[in-house]
DNA sequence: GTCTATAGTCTGATAGAC
DNA sequence: GTCTATCAGACTATAGAC
């Protein structure tokens, strides 16, 4: 029986942990930090999550899910130029809306995805190899300009998860201008000259 | 006065500080592992390097010149298009032969580059503005693609150096593939398609 | 210069009162 | 359910023999 207080408690510990855990890193993150942000004391946090790798994992698992929409809606059935620009689109919303998320992830894979490693080779990959297969098939029927998908899909990743997660560096860079100020206008043109055919 | 066997060991001690740091952050690396790679005793690094503090520090101060350089040598007097091409290359080349120098930098920038804002506030702005009013130039000059050059420079960062620091998730998606097979490729059209004016 | 031993601190996790 | 107190282990750094 979990209690109206229990699923509040729960959502402030994993938000806590996501600041944490997404700006420290694993290793880096303590519970007194994640407990200092969610306002609870650190005993309490053991109370919900056995231990601080099953609050990450917790974190982790939430964020697949999350991460890989934006891909599966990719339809093999739309016009191809605008089914990636769409993609493309989703993606640069997600650093806008989810930075922490992308930095959690980017954290992960940098050190070796080592609590990742099964999802991204099981799901991901599935996942990517389906829509390459696509974006292949729309290449060769001369309705794309002929592309290397793989490298196209990386290519979105690295441009739009790039402002999240180096947005300290863009942000001493460009002064008090918003990183994401004209990211979309300049994306829209590279892709769209990538892809005509 | 320094002898050979100082500066081996100084040497051996940073690669293998290297090693570490780049690949769990500072605070994920321990002095015990550094130790093994190194195959020295703890106390031993501990006489070459005041700190752990210290020996990150000197990794990041050799790290920046060879970051910057490839920047640098973009020549305001060449030929547009040229310039961008062979700077994107060199950024690419430096994925592929210093990938541990690439997530070091990523690892400290992800986390709010505690330990570098002073270097991208001061060197690495002065330079990125610099060349970013030399590409600006060229295209008002109309030898060039009108381009938000500081987003051309932060696309090149993303993508090239994305293969160093999403090597694991890469080589779990492409396996037996070489991440960085048809990088190259790709990249040259991805730029010659949006640079040409 | 290099080692073993250890001091002192931080951190994840548990015990037990309320 | 939530707290204070605390344990056990890991970690950086130092002392001191050789």
């Amino acid at each position: 029986m979990t209690t109206r207080i229990q699923r509040r408690n729960r959502r402030k510990i994993l938000d806590a942990a996501l600041d944490v855990f997404s700006a420290q890193g694993f290793r880096g993150a303590t519970l007194d930090q994640i407990a200092a942000v969610a306002g609870l004391s650190k005993p309490n946090l053991l109370y919900y999550f056995d231990s601080k790798e099953t609050m990450h994992r917790a974190l982790l698992d939430n964020l697949l899910d999350v991460w890989l929409a934006p891909l599966h809606a990719l339809d093999p059935q739309g016009d191809p130029t605008a089914e990636i620009m769409g993609y493309m689109r989703r993606k640069l919303e997600m650093s806008r809306d989810y930075p922490r998320e992308s930095r959690l992830f980017a954290n992960e894979v940098l050190q070796g995805a080592p609590r990742l490693s099964d999802a991204i080779a099981g799901d991901l990959k599935a996942l990517v190899d389906d829509k390459a297969a696509v974006i292949r098939g729309w290449s060769a029927a001369g309705r794309l300009a002929p592309v290397d998908p793989y490298h196209l899909i990386f290519s979105i990743w690295a441009l739009t998860q790039h402002y999240a997660d180096f947005d300290a560096q863009i942000r001493l860079i460009r002064g008090e201008t918003d990183p994401l100020d004209g990211a979309d206008a300049f994306l829209e043109t590279l892709f769209t000259r990538l892809l005509t055919p």
